[in-house]
DNA sequence: CGGCATCCGGGAAGATACTG
DNA sequence: CAGTATCTTCCCGGATGCCG
């Protein structure tokens, strides 16, 4: 069984900031955490959504994380009934965290955008790298499809918001790849390429869609 | 010699959050970031501010820092001649990330103010925890020495700046130990208990002092 | 003293296989 | 699907010692 020692290394600083790393500093603890942002996952989602991790360090930093009051284990109600792990409303607090890790980082001249990237990720990179002023008079609801996964993004009033979920009315739906939406945002190519090879299917108001891709746009690398 | 490989463990995820960690996510990185915040220090000065790091680590975390672009090595020149270790411009950028997990981790259950705080922790903890609403017509000017190390600390038009240095002509002058500063600013112990345990010495006006003080309030603990 | 290199022990992470 | 069990590898931390 269990047994195991809750040794937890630690830097013994008063500094809040130490703490936070005591909290979430170990390896993947705040990727697991991007993947509960946008609501609640099961542990093969997550898994899913995180190549790379071991189901053992998984487990790891999920108990962590509950018993350290950043994450809450669900049990669904049936006929579901299936086990979910979701933020508290502290963990929730935490997205500055990634944002501002986020924001710094895309200027690294080591960033690669071509690696893999989970639909997580991209929802959250539109709020890290959303600029209400150059979304001033944009008005736009989209609908993104990943496989199973859907979100709802919109900008209203020099607000962005997304959320999981099919959009009420939206003005245009995105089929595809996290990378592929990326690369259309944040890219230079157009939409027909996408098209054209397949990555991408749109349906709707297209000019809605550029519209919304025409806020973002890439910061300067740091030199 | 070296030789080694430099196969650092990555994440291989495009989101620019995931990279941030790849830089910055190893143990010590971000705290030894924070301690170059401040300005420019030594090899010694930095395992001085941090106790439990090994010269070992600390040697491979500037090695990595460095080759990332987030530190910079330089020699003073002479007589001077120390070697010296600063942030780049872009690794000063990454104030914020420190600055969010500190404002967020102050809210732990687990939080242990008690525990030793480097100088340049405590410094930071000014900014992040300052509230411009409540440093509203509040104009002070204080001085922070804890040792050699001196800081220079003013409140103006609802705007905090801190700088290494001595500060012009500060209204008052602290020094002390950064653990007993912090005690006096963030705690519920007034200057006098500090005083009469001879952990601080404070010259100049004291009526200065308390309204720095007072700006400061700690926010409730996360449930 | 400052800035490393080297060796070593323990523990965390990674990979794979397996189970209820 | 949701994790354990086991094994290997690598990183971290501590001690020591070199070299300018």
């Amino acid at each position: 069984m269990k047994l195991e020692k809750i040794t937890r290394r630690s830097y013994d600083d008063a500094c809040a900031t130490a703490h936070a790393l005591d909290l979430i500093g170990e390896r993947w603890a705040m990727l697991v955490m991007r993947e509960l942002m946008m609501g609640p996952r099961r542990f093969s989602d997550l898994r899913a959504a995180l190549p790379g991790i071991s189901a053992n360090v998984l487990t790891q930093r999920l108990e962590g994380l509950e018993v350290a009051g950043i994450v809450r284990k669900r049990r669904l109600p049936p006929p579901a009934a299936a086990q979910i792990y979701e933020l508290t409303e502290w963990g929730l607090e935490a997205e500055p965290i990634l944002l501002s890790l986020g924001k710094w980082a895309v200027r690294s001249p080591r960033h690669d955008p071509t690696l893999p990237l989970s639909a997580v990720g991209l929802m959250l990179s539109f709020r890290a790298k959303f600029d209400p002023a150059r979304a001033k008079g944009v008005e736009v609801s989209v609908s993104f499809r990943f496989g199973e996964e859907v979100f709802s993004v919109g900008v209203h009033k020099g607000v962005l918001t997304s959320e999981r979920g099919e959009a009420d009315r939206p003005d245009v739906t995105v089929a595809g790849s996290p990378a592929a939406v990326a690369g259309l945002v944040y890219g230079k190519a157009p939409l027909k390429e996408w098209e054209k090879q397949g990555s991408l299917a749109v349906t709707g108001d297209r000019a809605a869609l550029k519209r919304f891709a025409d806020i973002y746009e890439m910061p300067p690398k740091a030199g």
